[in-house]
RNA sequence: GGCUCGGUGGCAGAGUGGUCAUGCAGCGGAUUGCAAAUCCGUCAACGCCGGUUCGAUUCCGACCCGAGCCUCCA
């Protein structure tokens, strides 16, 4: 079996994956908190680690993908209050709408979308534990995690819990004993939702969620859990000292996290006005646009989002797509994912950028190939294309189906044909009259030597 | 202040102790009625200063610059 090697946010350093159990891979990525739309930032992870599916996928037999929805939030509160609706309706509008966003971009399903709200029962249950065991304490109604007890609170973000009470910014809360300590259960006013637990009738915090859902639908242990950089501290570590501390065990054996995105080199926020959701630029883009460009930078290097970038990937895409539109009546010989270049690219710490070089070398030699060649070069490119999520549509459709910029197909058909004869009566000014027409409505003509094609820009 | 990442050709972006990333853009050519697409060729980089080495963009140290986290955040 090839080895697969990643960087561990843990450790620090890049090492062979070793399955907990090869036959049961558990993979956990923190998913959405479902109050408004996804932004592209958002979609970075879970591109990311959709590629990262597809390659454990290849290398195992069985993979348990987990990817939460957290539908129980103050932010979500907060929304359904400014939006005088009724908070599970938030959350399953948005629940829905980041589906039906992260499937544009080509990913697969998760094996399972856990609901925070399905899972609340565990949650009392993991802070119960906490209390039991003395890393947790009750004060005015809250439950609340005690950083001191656990003496390797910090390690995974590399935090000292000296230096973090020392340069603490925030006012500490007057129920907290330490600043550092966090909310495990938290009192629900007379109007926001709450549940009964043995503190009162509440809501669980932020971090308690991914701990006791990852307990309860993957196991004490898992391979792999991902999410974006600013999640290490204090989320995951925050996750991990309840998990190591409830249930025993080291929780997570490799730790993934992906660098940002950013727009043209500034901070997407919402004070700059430079966020730019998921939704917003599939009007404008393919979400295998989308894609590609967030594929484009390793992950985790930060992405610097821009126009050009986007450009580039739909370039690139169409040169992939014009490649297989030459051949698309040869049947692809079929090919191992496994035995693509740019599966073995992915094998190392999910070097994107080196696979989708693969790509352009594959297409490159089928462009080039000899007609025997063909069925072998085609299956290449669509294995190496397959195990990066990207190059699953049918090229005619790619080129032809674009935004409708005035013209329909038929009416393009039916220019192209006057033209056809224009040319074949050596009319070369009205041949030229009508492709300049047809370039005006975004639409490019290539006379080949079987006919001429069209696609939109 | 503490912790963590980075600085590669015009742009995007990999990688490596000693000939090549890759793509876009540019330039030259083939092809085309002209184009487009494609193919061939080509230019060009490793923040700064030291050190280790036969040799450093790659390892080590200092410095400069940038980003992120420490507070909700992918």
């Amino acid at each position: 079996m090839p080895e697969l090697r990643l960087t561990n946010t843990f450790s620090g350093e890049r090492e062979v994956f070793v399955p907990i159990d090869p036959e049961r891979i558990t993979l956990y990525v923190c998913g959405p908190t479902v109050y408004n739309l996804a932004h592209i930032g958002n979609a970075r992870p879970v591109v990311v680690f959709d590629t990262l599916y597809r390659v454990l996928d290849a290398l195992y037999p069985k993979v348990i993908y987990a990817r939460n929805i957290t539908d129980i939030d103050d932010k979500i509160i907060a929304a359904a209050h400014e939006r005088g609706q009724a908070i599970d309706a938030v959350s399953a509008e948005f629940t829905d709408k980041y589906r039906e966003d992260v499937a544009a971009l080509n990913t697969l399903v998760p094996s399972l979308e856990p609901h925070a709200t399905d899972n609340i029962p565990a949650m009392i249950d993991l802070t119960q534990r906490l209390i039991d065991a003395g890393n947790a304490y009750i004060s005015e109604g809250h439950v609340l995690f005690s950083v001191a007890s656990m003496p390797s609170y910090g390690a995974l973000s590399g935090r000292h819990l000296d230096d973090m009470l020392a340069g603490a910014r925030v006012e500490v809360a007057t129920y907290k004993r330490q600043a550092g300590d966090f909310v495990l259960w938290k009192p629900s006013e007379d109007d926001a939702p709450g549940w009964d637990s043995p503190w009162g009738r509440g809501r669980p915090g932020w971090h308690a969620e991914c701990s006791a859902m990852i307990r309860a639908h993957l196991g004490d242990t898992i391979d792999i859990h991902g999410g974006g950089r600013d999640l290490i501290f204090p989320h995951h570590e925050n996750e991990r000292a309840q998990s190591c501390c409830a249930y025993g065990g080291d929780f997570v054996h490799y730790w993934l996290h992906n660098a940002y995105v950013d727009m043209d080199g500034e901070k997407m926020s919402k004070s700059l006005g430079n966020v730019r959701t998921i939704r917003d630029l599939l009007s404008n883009y393919q979400g295998e646009v989308l894609r590609f460009a967030l594929l484009s930078a390793h992950y985790r290097s930060p992405l610097s989002f821009s126009q050009a970038v986007l450009d580039n990937a739909k370039g690139a895409l169409d040169g992939f797509y014009g490649a297989l539109r030459n051949v698309q009546d040869i049947q692809a010989q079929p090919v191992d994912i496994s035995h693509s270049a740019a599966f073995n690219a992915l094998l190392d710490d999910l070097n994107t950028p080196e696979a989708i070089a693969a790509l352009h070398a594959a297409s490159k030699a089928l462009n080039k190939a000899a007609p025997q060649d063909r069925p072998r070069l085609k299956g290449i490119l669509l294995a190496n294309a397959e195990i990066l999520g990207v190059l699953q549509c049918d090229p005619e459709e790619w080129f032809t189906s674009g935004r409708d910029s005035g013209l329909d197909a038929a009416a393009v058909e039916a220019l192209i044909n006057d033209r056809l004869e224009a040319r074949a009566n050596r009319d070369f000014d009205r041949a030229d009259q009508i492709r300049d027409e047809l370039v005006t409505a975004g639409i490019v003509l290539e006379d080949g030597s079987e006919g001429t094609t069209w696609r939109r820009r």
